[in-house]
DNA sequence: TTTTAATTTGACAATTTTGTCTAACAAAAA
DNA sequence: TTTTTGTTAGACAAAATTGTCAAATTAAAA
């Protein structure tokens, strides 16, 4: 008999990221996953057999979320700064509906070791990285290591939306005024990491 | 009957903060935080009666240290360059210490609410803004909201060293290799930040 | 419709984690 | 030395969290 996929495997899933990934509540119980998605708790178990299990499974969705993103950003068939601007679109979007996946993808790698990470693909990072190089030499970015010219680059499009909680208390900022600044980063930081035309 | 202070409190305080913001494990027992003190778990709730109130007052130390660092740094008396060259060196050193100490802060707001935020001061922090517009006006620094300013400095400092797990495994970097990327960031944001003299 | 199997659920069990209590221990004071 | 009191540790209890099982339900297949 085929699977009825009545979608809750999927719900349970989405559910649970929106909590660890959205929300940023790290420490989700099963109890307040199933509570959210709104399914009996045993419904977790039927598809994921523990909680464990469905933190890995989360973990790996989430890695190969990142490696697909990264591939098709860095490869995409494009200029080096109409490439970059797309790299920031892409991940600002993401990064302003999940902040907290990158910080729980750390915080899985720190507590149950570096070997979670197995298949990453660093190719496409490595091209973009040459180009990078390229455009170096060219002279319309500044000259450094291009490891750092993507840290930059990655640094000024999350950090600000992880700490979103923090900064909106120290600048005193609202949600709106805050969500705002955040719209303009894209541009500026395009203006910061390339140099003047 | 004076105490007899055996530095037992401190201890079981530093371990804690050992692992929660050096090592990440933002999910550590009361009996992981124990064995790593090498105390038993009994004299955790002696000194701090609870789980909750120890990760309290750990929180309450972070949040007392970020702002009193803030301040330090936000109101030396020194012109602005060199105040961002020294605020860099501070949290660079910090972060590297103990990298997830404002990750440990948010994921907490995110868990219990932003009610948590009670003390954090501002006005050091607004006086740099200040002092970053004024810089703007000068045109020693680039046009745009000082909050950008700031959040830019802080994101180049601190999310390299949050994601370092992932990026020393994206980008094939050995430990050493690593540690000297992050060592030149700091001549590199002065760089990034300010106009070429 | 009846059958069949996937899905959902509530009750219960096991495990993990946290919290308490009492006694042992250690060091200063009497 | 004896007493006193802060500290530490082990045994036990409670609570929270996770995991299991069997029955009920649902929807597709026969």
């Amino acid at each position: 008999m085929p699977l009825k996929n009545t979608g809750t495997e999927q719900l349970i899933k989405d559910t649970a990221k929106r909590l660890l990934f959205a929300e940023g509540k790290l420490h989700a119980t099963t109890q307040e996953i199933a509570d959210a998605a709104g399914v009996n708790r045993t419904a977790l178990h039927y598809y994921f057999r523990s909680r464990d299990l469905l933190i890995a499974a989360i973990f790996q969705d989430a890695m190969q979320d990142l490696s697909r993103r990264l591939a098709e950003c860095m490869t995409a068939d494009l200029p080096f700064k109409a490439k970059t601007e797309n790299i920031i679109a892409v991940f600002l979007k993401d990064m302003m509906a999940f902040p907290y996946q990158e910080t729980f993808l750390v915080t899985e790698i720190n507590t149950l070791g570096k070997q979670l990470i197995n298949n990453i693909e660093s190719g496409p990072v490595k091209s973009y990285l040459k180009e990078a190089a390229d455009e170096m030499k060219k002279g319309t970015i500044e000259q450094m290591n291009p490891v750092h010219f993507l840290m930059n680059l990655f640094s000024l499009l999350s950090y600000p939306l992880i700490m979103a909680p923090l900064y909106q208390k120290l600048f005193q900022l609202s949600d709106k005024n805050f969500k705002a600044l955040i719209a303009e980063r894209g541009q500026l930081i395009i203006g910061l990491l390339f140099r003047e035309q």
